[in-house]
DNA sequence: CTGTCATCACTGCG
DNA sequence: TCGCAGTGATGACA
C-alpha cells in the first residue's frame, strides 16, 4: 500500500492495472481520486526538459487575481492551453487559451491521458512552481464553465510536492463538522492524479508552501469546458 | 430586483 | 516551519 502522509487520511486501496503503481481512495464523503505514475522516469525528465524550454508563461495582468480588494500577483506562474476561443475565469480574471501547437510535446501528453481515461480534453491549465516559496491555495475546481460530470487529470514534472484536500464543512471557525480528516498526497515525477466527480463540488485542494524546497515543478491539469 | 453566497492571496498568530 | 483563521468587494444566482 502506498504510504500517506498523515495518519488520519482515507484509507486507500491499491490496484495494479498495467504494471504501474495505483492508489484509489475509497469513496467515503464524495471524495474519488485516483493517483497513478503515468509516464517512465526517462519520458518524464524528456518532457520536463521540453515544457521548461518550450513553455511561454503568463506576465503582467495575466498573472494578476482580485482578491479582498486589491490586484495581487499570483504565487506562481501559469498559462492556458485549449480549442479556439475557451478561456478560464477565475478571481475577476479572465485567462484565454493558447492553441495546443504552441507547444509540441502538449499534444503527446494529452494523448497519453487521454488513452489512459477514455476521456477527450479540450483545455489544459499549467501551473509552474519554481520552489517551495510558490503555491496554490486551498480552492475548488467548480467553475460553471467546467464541464461537472467530467474527470480533472492533473499531470506532474519536476519537483516532487505535497497535495493537500480538506472537505468543505471542515473549513473555517464555526465549521458544520469535524470527523472528516485531511488528506495529504505526494505528487511525483510523471504521475497522473484524477480528481473525479463529484469530488470537487466536496473538497478544496492546494498545494502548500515547502519551504525546504529548491527545484521548479511544472503541473498540467487537463479539463473539459463547455464550447 | 434584491439578498445571499462564495472567494485559487496575504499576514499574523499558535 | 506549518496550518489556518481572518481579511471585502464583486459577480453568480435563487
Amino acid at each position: 500500500m502506498q504510504s500517506l502522509q498523515t495518519q488520519t487520511s482515507i484509507p486507500v486501496q491499491l490496484s495494479s492495472g498495467d504494471g504501474t503503481k495505483s492508489v484509489k481512495y475509497y469513496e467515503k464523503e464524495n471524495f474519488n481520486v485516483n493517483y497513478r505514475m503515468l509516464f517512465s522516469k526517462n519520458e518524464a525528465d524528456e518532457l520536463f526538459h521540453q515544457l521548461e524550454s518550450n513553455v511561454d508563461y503568463y506576465s503582467g495582468d495575466l498573472a494578476r487575481i482580485k482578491m479582498f480588494g486589491k490586484w495581487v500577483n499570483i504565487p506562481r506562474q501559469h498559462v492556458a492551453y485549449g480549442s479556439n476561443g475557451l478561456h478560464y475565469k477565475f478571481s475577476g480574471n479572465t485567462i484565454p487559451a493558447k492553441p495546443w501547437s504552441s507547444v509540441p510535446c502538449l499534444q503527446q501528453i494529452k494523448d497519453r491521458v487521454e488513452s489512459v481515461l477514455g476521456v477527450t480534453f479540450n483545455f489544459l491549465l499549467i501551473n509552474r512552481y519554481a520552489n517551495g516559496m510558490q503555491y496554490m491555495g486551498e480552492h475548488r475546481d467548480d467553475e460553471k464553465e467546467l464541464e461537472s460530470d467530467a474527470p480533472i487529470a492533473s499531470v506532474s514534472f519536476g519537483q516532487e510536492r505535497d497535495f493537500t484536500f480538506r472537505h468543505k464543512d471542515c473549513r473555517g471557525k464555526q465549521k458544520k463538522r469535524s470527523d472528516v480528516p485531511k488528506i495529504t498526497h505526494s505528487l511525483q515525477h510523471g504521475s497522473l492524479l484524477v480528481m473525479n466527480a463529484p469530488t470537487n463540488k466536496f473538497w478544496y485542494h492546494a498545494l502548500p508552501k515547502r519551504s525546504h524546497t529548491k527545484n521548479p515543478r511544472i503541473n498540467l491539469t487537463f479539463r473539459v469546458m463547455k464550447e
